[in-house]
DNA sequence: CGTTAACTTGATAGCATTCAACTAGCGTGG
DNA sequence: CCACGCTAGTTGAATGCTATCAAGTTAACG
């Protein structure tokens, strides 16, 4: 039986690569973990550090995001229990973005050291990690693709989809109903827009009955509608799709 | 002595990581590889489809790119010699992007399955390609926050800036020409802009002085005034950034 | 020398930003 | 208990950046 914490993360490596053999779980329960809360807006891992840590997420929201020369920001990912949105400081020492807490949320510490450790003596685990960081990446795309061409309510369509799908993935969500950390001013730094935009074009996608967003929560009215105009396509998210090795 | 294609790889790899040791680089080095020749504009990888093998870029340009709902197309990274656009496919089956020649090339076919056996028997030179990985998607993370918050003329300054440096960093420019194969349709599908406005882009760019580019050959004439425009901070890019594991 | 792709230019249209003001909810403190 | 301040959300008007449309130029090539 897995610790709390550690479960968080099986759970989520599973809902892509599939069940996971015992001695690999065994393996990835073993990690040491410091546990942390974190309150709202807290800045945990800043721009040009060295962490010699990685961040499992338990609880709550995180996100990355960077800062460009105006002063504007643009968040580069969002992540739900189970993620971790620095595994790449393993081997890229230097942080190319901050990561900072969206709303209070209890997260956990994995030295470096322990995560190398277990990539040298589990094969498996490293592979599963690896292929994590390849969805990470993934989902970067297609965020591109998403600010680069599309417009501002598709945008925000396509910001509502994926977040159902993946928190569905890791049992945080039915599908239909799901918790809304992200102010508007937030989706707008996400999608590449000023808030007041983002603003219009929730109202549209209400307007259309394929949401409801109030209170925090977010409930989909219509998935095929709301994929349709977002222009969603779950491929990208890899759910089921890393190979288990022979 | 590395057989020539192979050579580029080992380059590529040291420009992040700095010297590599003997045994890790033979063994690199004795990764089978099948050369192909490409013309400009073949489709290479299609999405959708599920490799077997890696791309290895020896000579030319490739593109990653993916299509949306209404045609336009977002063009998500650029490779020159020395890279691999889809190290991603060993761990994730299914491919979520094309892959395409933006000018003749040649390319160098590296099995999977050769890939699985040297990160098995040489966990160094796993890390070497894990790392340059998440190299990988640094970039598409300031990609990211290129299209969402800069403005059509610094988008187009962070570009040239971006593709100077990985020229330079593998021996194909000496920091102030190169090679620019990339048309400007090209440049406005990476952009997230329209054709029309990145011609006005660049002219804005030459008026400054701060470039000359004419007959697919780019020349920097003021790079610190380009980095300024652009907003450019190589830091994202980890040259030699990579830790060589003790 | 005709054809095509790439590039250029001008005019118009449209999506998104900015500015400004206002509402609602919530916690704090006098 | 209510004033106050703060954050988040909402709305309208004006501006502006970028797209689209259309036409023309240049360069490369068979």
């Amino acid at each position: 039986m897995a610790k709390e914490p550690i479960s968080r993360l099986i759970r989520s490596l599973e809902s892509k690569s599939g069940e996971i053999s015992t001695s690999t779980r065994d393996a990835i329960c073993a990690l040491p973990i410091h546990e942390r809360e974190v309150q709202a807006g807290a800045l945990i891992v800043r721009i040009g550090s060295k962490p010699s840590s990685s961040i499992l997420v338990l609880d709550g929201m995180l996100i990355r995001h960077k800062i460009v020369g105006d002063g504007k920001r643009q968040i580069i990912s969002i992540h739900i229990a189970g993620d971790m949105p620095d595994l790449q400081s393993l081997f890229l020492k230097t942080m190319d973005h901050d990561i900072s807490a969206v709303q209070p949320s209890r997260i956990g510490l994995i030295p470096h050291e322990a995560l190398r450790v277990l990539i040298r003596d589990c094969p498996e685990a490293g592979k599963l990690l690896w292929g994590r960081s390849l969805v990470d990446a993934s989902l970067a795309r297609e965020w591109l693709v998403n600010v680069g061409r599309r417009r501002a309510v598709s945008r925000a369509a396509h910001l509502l989809c994926e977040y159902v799908m993946r928190s569905r993935a890791v049992g945080l969500s039915d599908g239909r109903t799901c918790e809304w950390p992200l102010t508007q001013g937030h989706m707008s730094d996400a999608l590449g827009l000023s808030a007041v935009h983002i603003n219009r074009s929730l109202q549209e996608l209400r307007k259309r009955n394929l949401i409801v967003l109030e209170k925090n929560t977010l409930e989909i009215l219509d998935f095929e509608g709301l994929k349709e105009l977002g222009d969603f396509d779950e491929t990208y998210l890899h759910l089921q799709d890393v190979p288990v090795e022979p």
